[in-house]
DNA sequence: CATGACACACTAGTATACAAGTGTGCAAGA
DNA sequence: TCTTGCACACTTGTATACTAGTGTGTCATG
């Protein structure tokens, strides 16, 4: 009962080399099985309205239920599964009606991130921001999508870096999985990826230019055009989709 | 094996009265206990370094150890608790560092929540908006200071809702979390809510104006005010601070 | 043949048991 | 007195067993 005199583990063993992580952690295998279970729903590798059956992941993994839960509450908890208590488990479909005010939130947060970067960023940092760009057209050029798209999250990850306020760019991550799992069903039109990289490199010429203003404009005309994509592919695909449910970060209320 | 052919539960008996809840649930367990926690938390009843013992909280809820720890680790995803692998789970500090990107962030949500509010309210909405104010000058005159805070609440709840964005809302309140709790550290300041009412009033009429870029001025400015009043009582309060720790919503990487 | 009730197989929710570490405290030795 | 090592009590992590509810298929019944 006197639990409650002790302050912290970390602040114990004062001269010990401190080999155990200091920072809170996360069991390994919940965490790689969230991790692997979201690459695949959002690579729509597993596809929306496909059951998700606790036992089957435990067996395939080799581990028993409980960590496999985890993992899914996780993933509830994203809005990417939805849970019905005793019944199933099934990938999420696109809350088509959420994607407009997904698309509006990341550009809060974004514009806000790439207005700070103008004001701060560095000589230094402007040009990891350039060789970034080369990055992204040296993906284009190879074709290789996959890399594109990675360097594409990259350049984003950077302007919120350079801002100072990294953990932006976590939460505009967090509100943009739906709205990366639409596009993933949408063709990449001929001469897209071009157009991105454009905008990509007027935004960061406004940053270099130290112009907040104009590199604010330019990345919200760069998102807003997401926005107009999405009535695009609702005829060619079938039932993926669903005019009902709520962002995910309502799980309070 | 045929698992992959039943379509979803909720498109079942066509013609059932639909008594069960359409939407996926969660535990109600898990909800309460994790509810209840988080609300202690912010509220301070759990002092930052506490530690929290799964047994122990199962005890007292009268149920096992499983729900209790879903509730954690949903918390422990928000950044409210810390666990520490077959260590100990402990209440979070306040991470200092991360007030002011919190803050920052907060301000482009709610500055885009308001600004389309400011385009989009009418008239009945702007009188519940009135409401609310009267509302909150009731609470401050009753010295009603939880009540006020609630009232406080709701007040930027409406906002994101007639800007026909409530999940913003949501995402705000689950980054403001740590500033709640510093906030509750710091005394209330005598005339200090008065003179947020006055500000909230200002917002109201802006949006009552449909001046949206006033409308996000003022709100920008309200919320600097947490800003500016961020190291005040650092000094009078022990070691409920930390200066490392992330913002809640990187738990991707 | 249509319809309804009902049982059964399957789901997630919860409880319990066990495993794998961690940190404290004590005791033996220098 | 200080150091060092070890053992034990306690934590969370995982596995397993059991509970409770759901949906489907079947079979009796009109």
């Amino acid at each position: 009962m006197d639990a409650t005199a002790r302050p912290e583990p970390a602040a114990r063993s004062g001269t010990r080399v401190a080999k155990a992580p200091r920072v809170p952690s996360r069991a390994n295998t919940t965490q790689t099985i969230y991790r692997t279970l979201r690459a695949d729903i959002i690579a729509m590798r597993r596809t929306p309205g496909e059951p998700i059956v606790e036992k089957h992941l435990a067996e395939s993994y080799g581990v028993s239920r409980t960590p496999v839960r985890e993992a899914l509450l996780r993933l509830s908890d994203d809005g990417l599964i939805e849970i019905f208590p005793q019944s199933g488990t099934f990938v999420a479909r696109i809350p088509m009606n959420a994607l407009p005010e997904a698309v509006v939130i990341r550009t809060a947060l974004e514009g806000t991130a790439v207005r700070h970067a103008a004001q701060r960023a560095t000589r230094s940092q402007v040009a990891v921001l350039r060789a970034n760009l080369m990055l992204q057209q040296e993906m284009d050029a190879a074709g290789d999508f996959d890399g594109f798209h990675e360097a594409d999250e990259q350049f984003h990850s950077l302007i919120a870096e350079i801002a100072g306020y990294p953990g932006l760019w976590g939460l505009a991550q967090q509100v943009k999985v739906h709205v990366d799992r639409y596009r993933r069903l949408t063709l990449p039109a001929p001469g897209r990826i071009a157009q991105v990289i454009a905008q990509h490199t007027a935004v960061a010429d406004a940053i270099a230019e130290r112009d907040p203003v104009l590199a604010e404009q330019r990345m919200s005309a760069h998102l807003d055009e997401l926005l107009s994509a999405i009535p695009n592919t609702q005829g060619a695909n079938p039932f993926y989709f669903t005019g009902a449910e709520m962002a995910p970060a309502t799980k309070n209320s």
